[in-house]
DNA sequence: CTACGACGTAACGGTTGCGTTCCGCCGTTT
DNA sequence: AAACGGCGGAACGCAACCGTTACGTCGTAG
């Protein structure tokens, strides 16, 4: 009977705070002020901040995943790097993905959550795609999956995420290319 | 007249605390109980907790940047991806690194700290190896620079420090020539 | 119309950390 | 021998936040 705009309110509230703060200093108090509630509201929901963040942030993560399946090695993985980017530059993602990756360093229960919100989709999905390269013969048999998706994320994560420098409109383009060109000569 | 020995008991306290908790909970309180000094010592040497972390961790950062020059561009790439994986997979440097960063995105101040620390040496470090790369004609003319820096870091950055992902004997060897073979295929 | 229950507010005692101050100790300098 | 100054320790008042409780309001279900 818990009313739902409320929820919504402290699910606002918390995605802000996070980005605004990070975890560490994340309080309770600061997110009831920040939508306009109380405290009991909060706790009514959730036994505590861990509990309450991880709920919060997995189900947002869970919800958008399309998966690219162009037909093409190449298509897929630019429209993989399209939709990878778009995340990292949105202002609220780009301050808690990196956050709560580095809290993810020290607490296993964080560690776990982001590995089944993010990691799972993501990663199993580049490694699809990779399978399929191979199997249409874009890729050389023996392709390692795991190589491949550490080129495929790290460096858009790097740019967009830790660097922070703004990309081209070619950026993307170019670095699918470079990528490609990657997997093709790594050592089988 | 401070004396130098309570100086790096502090240094190395707030390294480890700043691995265990990370930057947002890091009290200045728990630095002198783990260096076993009085908090006066602390603000005799530091004002706050801003000045003394930047200090510190500005201080570890830029002692140690050799710069790779081995002749040739796959010797320079794999001793530079040796480097910085080395440092990543250093217990402390692995906690405090991703920390750092993400609390950089909401910290005007640490980012500008950082950025002198990290980016400017190693980045412009990158650019200079692929600057001779390229009048070797090892590779093509018009690399983008900034393209390769994020192909050379980013893999390494996100499997080391995000991924936490162990990597294999001959990891780097093969990401090395793959990284070679991105930037040969790039755009130009 | 009544009863229920989620709501906001306010207060609780307890903990932690801030930045500062004062003290007595002790090694160094003079 | 005396003065100096950094040292640890203890305490200060202040602020924030914890998790819990009591209370009065209000919308809704029955």
């Amino acid at each position: 009977m818990l009313r739902g705009d409320i929820t919504v309110a402290i699910r606002n509230a918390v995605m802000n705070e996070l980005a605004e703060v990070g975890y560490g200093r994340l309080s309770i108090e600061a997110v009831a002020r920040r939508a306009g509630v109380g405290k009991t509201a909060i706790y009514r929901r959730w036994s505590n901040k861990l509990e309450m963040v991880m709920e919060i942030v997995s189900d947002v993560a869970e919800r958008k995943v399309p998966l690219p399946d162009t037909g093409s090695f190449a298509g897929d993985l630019e429209l993989l790097m399209m939709i990878v980017s778009k995340a990292l530059q949105h202002r609220i993602a780009s301050q808690i993905i990196p956050d709560l990756m580095a809290e993810a360093a020290r607490n296993p229960q964080i560690a776990e959550t982001l590995q089944r919100a993010l990691r799972t989709h993501q990663q199993s999905l580049a490694e699809k795609l990779v399978g399929q390269a191979v199997t249409r013969g874009e890729l050389p048999e023996g392709t390692d999956p795991t190589l491949a998706v550490d080129l495929m994320l790290g460096p858009l994560y790097w740019r967009l995420a830790i660097a922070r420098e703004p990309i081209a409109d070619d950026y993307l383009e170019r670095l699918s290319a470079a990528v490609t060109g990657a997997l093709r000569a790594a050592l089988p």
